[in-house]
DNA sequence: CGCAGACTTGAAGATTATCAACCACCGTGG
DNA sequence: CCACGGTGGTTGATAATCTTCAAGTCTGCG
């Protein structure tokens, strides 16, 4: 039964720190469907409607916008326990939702949701949060794209990824598993896939961090924390 | 009383086309104080907590982060109409929020606010609209920082806030009095102020639109548009 | 083996930033 | 009334950052 495997999930991510036992039992009502995406599929359109909410369960997602010329911006990446879809009151959708690596996700139709959420309040403080969260993490993308060097930006989303991972446990202080290309770094950092390459050779270079192999190793966090700035805190908010 | 004066402001803003008046009845219990801010002053500092929700009357506000290095991004200037301070779950504040121009807003604590929700859930749906746009506004903004020119940029915003504006009957669909500073738009669009002036001047070269004396005038709305990319549709969800 | 995708490097060009002036306007105080 | 300082805007010259174009490597895989 997909619901109990949701509930164990939520019991055991940052998100169910704060749910009481009854009201994980409000969770039964909420018609879940569990889903694995191949890696790299399309999973909402931007333009389509899409009355769910999704919460990762394992995997990289990726929110991202096509522009009319070609370009893209990858928004955010979602991680497992991070929750899409709250964002749009009615529906539409302004960015796709695709996944990175192979993406195993629990959906919930919105209308359900409302439901459960009318009898029980204290699930909406947890959605409530969760919104601000990715709200703070959109935030901080802007400043870092807007306001920071290459080099800077690019310390600085990977420490944000280190840190969420952690968060959930799928990360050590100093390494983790990062599926992303040269080429969705640079979408997501509003660079070229070349000048990345040249920052992550820098900053390898400087021994900040190395990321190789599908692997990020940070090397010196406190040097590279003082770059850029980072402030964990936003990552924390749940 | 300045609950009358919040009621009769929400009925006729777009906020309130979705409310019944029994729903606005519940605006009563809701302890409103309303305040005038002087021209740049700080209202709530980054760092700070704050338990209030403000709904701007008249004016332009600016939500923005200062950087340990001593720049600044602009997250966004929220006009009349706009609702700030429902981001954070805990009261924390990551930015700070200043006025531009003289600032005219509705502060509501809170607590009062969770206690009229959750008797009136219309005005919860109301608030969620409300939050979703904005937050459109924010990725909208990051898309724009990111993948686009500082010509399309500056562009973009600029149309960006003539609907925004125009959506409360602050601009004609061509002319809107802006009180940005060059250099506060180059700490929204990541620019500095010298290429802002720059930009400013080809696109009135270009005969795209004039940023003068306080007041933008779109020339050529459907050649900005196509330049640009713009979609107002995030404009208009309320 | 050969191909495709991701990564790497060099050279050249475009965009944007920095530095340094200068102008115009406006409110203030003498 | 005028001198003054401060802020915002404008311009030119130069430099840094980032992009583009072009090519080449490495790896995994049918």
């Amino acid at each position: 039964m997909t619901a109990t495997r949701f509930k164990h999930f939520i019991s055991s991510s940052p998100l169910g720190e704060a749910l009481s036992e009854e009201e994980l039992g409000a969770l039964d009502s909420l018609s879940i469907s569990a889903t694995l995406y191949d890696p790299h599929t399309i999973i909402t359109r931007q333009g389509d409607t899409d009355h769910r909410i999704f919460i990762i369960h394992s995997g990289w997602g990726c929110v991202h916008r096509d522009l009319p010329n070609g370009e893209r911006q990858i928004i955010d990446t979602p991680l497992p326990s991070d929750i899409i879809g709250l964002q749009a009151g009615d529906g539409s959708r302004g960015n796709s939702l695709s996944s990175i690596t192979a993406l195993s996700v629990f959906e919930i139709p919105h209308h359900t949701l409302g439901r459960a959420l009318s009898y029980k309040p204290a699930l909406g403080r947890i959605l409530s949060r969760a919104v601000a969260r990715q709200n703070a993490i959109v935030v901080e993308h802007l400043v870092n794209i807007g306001r920071r060097s290459a080099l800077e930006r690019t310390a600085h989303l990977l420490l944000e990824l280190a840190d969420r991972l952690a968060e959930f446990g799928s990360a050590t202080p100093d390494r983790y598993e990062c599926p992303l290309t040269q080429d969705e770094l640079a979408d997501a950092l509003g660079l070229t896939k070349i000048h990345v390459n040249r920052t992550l050779r820098e900053l390898r270079e400087r021994e900040l961090l190395v990321f190789r192999n599908g692997f990020v190793e940070l090397l010196n966090r406190k040097k590279l924390i003082g770059m850029c700035g980072f402030d964990s805190q936003y990552v924390r908010q749940f």
